[in-house]
RNA sequence: GCAGAGGGUUGGGUGGUCGCUGCAGUUCGCUGCAGAGGAAAGUCCGGGCUCCAUAGGGCACGAUGCCGGAUAACGUCCGGGCGGGGCAACCCGACGGAAAGUGCCACAGAAAUGACACAGCCGCAGAAACGCGGCAACGGUGAAAUGGUGCGGUAAGAGCGCACCGGCGGUGUGGAGACACAUCGGCCUGGUAAACCCCAUUGGGAGCAAGGUCAAAGAAGAAGGGGUUGAUGCUGCCCGCGGACCCUUCGGGUUGACCGCACGAGGGAUCGGGUAACCGGUCUCCCAGAGAGAUGACCACACAAAUACAGAACCCGGCUUAUAGACCCUCUGCAACC
RNA sequence: GAGAGCAUAGCUCAGUCGGUAGAGCAACGCCCUUUUAAGGCGUGGGUCCUGGGUUCGAGUCCCAGUGCUCUCA
């Protein structure tokens, strides 16, 4: 994920979070909001706050959500929609597949997917 | 074999596909190399480095605290002494000073450091109550009671005398020293210094967002206050150095790049010195470096299994705390066998 | 990165210099009242955050840790 697909300044942030949609999924909450910018692209901001847990945890969630995007981003259209992507405690305890069949079901709402047959909410193992 | 003591190593490997960060090369397609820890953690100490005076003096305040050594330095490490625990290997110890001074020692007890004497014992006097004098052994209290035990001694007693033990002081011997041993003296001195304190040693302040270079932009803006009779650096105060700005509120601009910043008290091998910590010589290696912050996903193989604690942010030396599993070395006690 | 503070009853807080832990509200019981509230009387309730140490004795002093909050840049 290049630089400019990423969010990066904390003014971006609160822009999501306050004009946004939001969507959850046990293991992370989705905020989008659609960028009207002319040469704008879809950009994301991965959150893993201190209540999740130590650096290793945060870390290794935010890998796995990191891999997860670049895995999806063959089926995803190209709207140019900013996503901050919320990590929940129990993301640091699951399996790759959960995370990528939650992000999957996300995106979906976000409509940043356009097939819809498998968006129902996966039923996502947590040890 | 059982039980135990001390110390160390490791913390996953090999191959493949896609992806990330840095460096080098490049025909700009890509290729090659490298890529978290023993604690990277807590921030509890000590340094390097940078700026403030080349880091200065005094008081205050803090830290350390048996002795000797190691070290850049330390509250760390090594060796030794002393005290305590354990059959032992071994472990633990804030381990200077309580005859410099002050404070405190609840309750109980006669009495808690100033001396005294509740019950009691003994002598004299007395019909008796009790009075005068001597005593601190015995009683009970307490965490702690003015050296302990025994014998003598006495009216009753008492280091009053003697022996042994303990403590203190002097002298001598050994040792670099802490200290140990011997001998003499006389019995005079409860605990607490992680209470104040005294003694010795030691500590200047701030921190890489330190500090520096370049570029861009805006208003070297307005009001109030302080300032060459000394602002500020500089922490509490005084001295000393230095010498012109500083503080508050309102309003405005920037939200960049580079250096510091990855060659270091560095790692590995080996030789020498030293009981050891450690030091020195030679050879060899270059070994993460961002600026929202690089290691992830999948597959195969062997294995009992891949699972612990956990992610560098200026850099080192320690300490402390967390930690699944695997492996190795040395030693002690008991049992059995030879 | 640098630093500061707090933790005591169900809740909010006291506790000077070490001597054996309280206050208010809440809870429970009784009284008062036709009843409730208010009021009065009484009662119970504590790992003083955790683990070591100093001391005869620690909520208090010292060391290490845990959690929470805050400040500066």
């Amino acid at each position: 994920m290049s630089r400019s697909n990423r969010l990066v300044k904390s003014a971006d942030f609160r822009k999501v979070y306050k004009a946004g949609r939001s969507y959850s999924s046990p293991l992370m909450v989705a905020y989008a909001r659609s960028n009207s910018d002319e040469s704008a692209v879809a950009r994301f901001g991965i959150v893993a706050s201190a209540k999740v847990g130590g650096a290793v945890k945060r870390n290794r969630a935010r890998r796995q959500i990191r891999e997860a995007l670049r895995t999806l981003r063959n089926l995803s259209t190209s709207k140019p929609v900013d996503v901050v992507l919320v990590v929940r405690k129990p993301c640091t305890l699951a399996e790759y597949a959960d995370i990528v069949n939650a992000l999957r079901y996300l995106m979906a709402r976000c409509g940043m997917i356009e097939d819809h047959h498998d968006t129902c909410n996966p039923a996502q193992r947590i040890r």
